[in-house]
DNA sequence: GTTGATTTGAACAAAAATAATCAAAAATAA
DNA sequence: TTATTTTTGATTATTTTTGTTCAAATCAAC
């Protein structure tokens, strides 16, 4: 099997499969890892592969950035959260997403609404690359670890901007204490989304009730809506409608 | 058996088989394999097979389909010219890069220095996130297309930064015409980022040099180094050099 | 950050294929 | 028949391709 015979392989293979690795191409094509690799860089520099750490990927998927979107804690909920808060949007509307995971589960949700989105999270802006949503992003310092732009730069550009709907994530909530986070430029970016928005909506998983992290940044009267999963112990539910939040799981 | 014989048996052969190589046809043509390799040479100057080492092959399966994307056209210059454009960054610098092809292509070569990148392109973000630089990310609204972010916040964003070099790309420049670009977007981010630097590098592969596009946004002055692969006409060098541009290749 | 596992690219060596050379065989011409 | 040209096959040198090894780069997990 010759350079030409591989390369019609290759690319067969990576157009089917959208993605190949080295060891995976040797074993089709009855050859060792090197010359995979000689091919592979022929192919990409003719631009018709990309070329990967360990493989290649069709080109047109590789044009989609490729932000993780981690922590596949509570996924089922997280889902079941934001298919409900999903309904809460109309088209036509301007909403904030937050950098939270649970407000990212938005994205599938939203992506054929005729909406404008204004977020500060990377994964978010990847995800609704294709679709038909128009974006904006934030602009400031970029939160490696995070995936997300936070600094003052971010809090004054989110200052220009006035949004329908906030959607919002924290790391704590509780009835005594209101909404508390691990980190300063999180609280910071929440409550500038939220001094922004007519109606602002916390998407909390109720893992999260009534526990706090270090950082108190805003009582719960800054939450219009809390929706959460049906988890939650119905007593604490009256509780917190009890103290005047619009309570939706 | 002659020429003509064999060559009809040969073509026959390619054509029901789609490859072939040169003892399996010497074993058909009940010839030498000199023989055969003589006869594909004629074959293949005449056009009808393809020849590959080791045999021959259909032409229309050897015809390689290189409606290559813009983004991975002169890759090799390319990456020539990033290389080369890496070193005249020192650690501590701040520097824009905008978001043209050329321009990623520095990612690889700046990813271990202890810098400082404003930028508006996605992919650059993407590439940069699990490296050692500074990420600032310019915000505003989101050019899909493009994967960047344009718009007038975006520029009164970049207003409020300086920067060391900017590091910019175009669709066209001339000696007559200065900078030119297919979009009003990217003309406007680049002078945008521009005007805010102390040290301008335009990254522009030499296919582009002496072409116009549509749109004329800056004069040659703008720019203080051009930096472009080593397939420049030298003649051509000397012109530029004499119109007052620092030229390295 | 640092470590450890993978992946990669460069250098080298081996194998395969090719081109060049030349002599023998075959075809052609005188 | 003999001389000349063409074609063919064998030999050898060169080029191309491939595989192995190893240091460096990269990624991923801690």
């Amino acid at each position: 099997m010759n350079f030409q015979q591989r390369k019609q392989l290759i690319l067969q293979t990576v157009d089917e499969k959208g993605a190949v690795d080295v060891p995976e191409l040797a074993e089709l094509l009855q050859t060792s890892a090197m010359t995979v690799r000689r091919d592979l860089v022929q192919l990409a520099a003719a631009g018709l592969i990309y070329r990967t750490h360990g493989g290649a990927m069709r080109v047109r998927d590789a044009m989609v950035v490729p932000f993780a979107n981690k922590s596949a804690m509570n996924v089922a909920h997280k889902e079941a959260i934001a298919q409900r808060a999903a309904q809460e949007i109309l088209d036509g509307d301007v909403i904030f997403m937050d950098c939270g995971s649970t407000v990212a589960h938005l994205c599938p949700f939203i992506r054929h609404k005729r909406i404008t989105v204004i977020t500060n999270s990377l994964p978010v802006i990847s995800e609704l690359l294709n679709s038909s949503v128009t974006l904006n992003l934030i602009g400031g310092e970029v939160d490696k670890e995070r995936q997300a732009i936070h600094g003052s730069m971010a809090g004054e550009h989110i200052a220009r901007y006035h949004a329908d709907r906030a959607f919002i994530g924290v790391d704590g909530i509780s009835l005594a204490n209101g909404l508390s986070a691990n980190g300063e430029q999180e609280a910071q970016l929440t409550l500038a989304l939220a001094r922004q928005a007519s109606r602002v909506y916390l998407l909390c998983d109720s893992s999260k009730l009534e526990t706090d992290k270090y950082l108190f940044f805003a009582p719960l009267s800054l939450v219009d809506v809390l929706i959460t999963d049906a988890q939650i112990n119905p007593d604490l539910a009256d509780t917190y409608r009890q103290a005047g939040i619009d309570l939706i799981y």
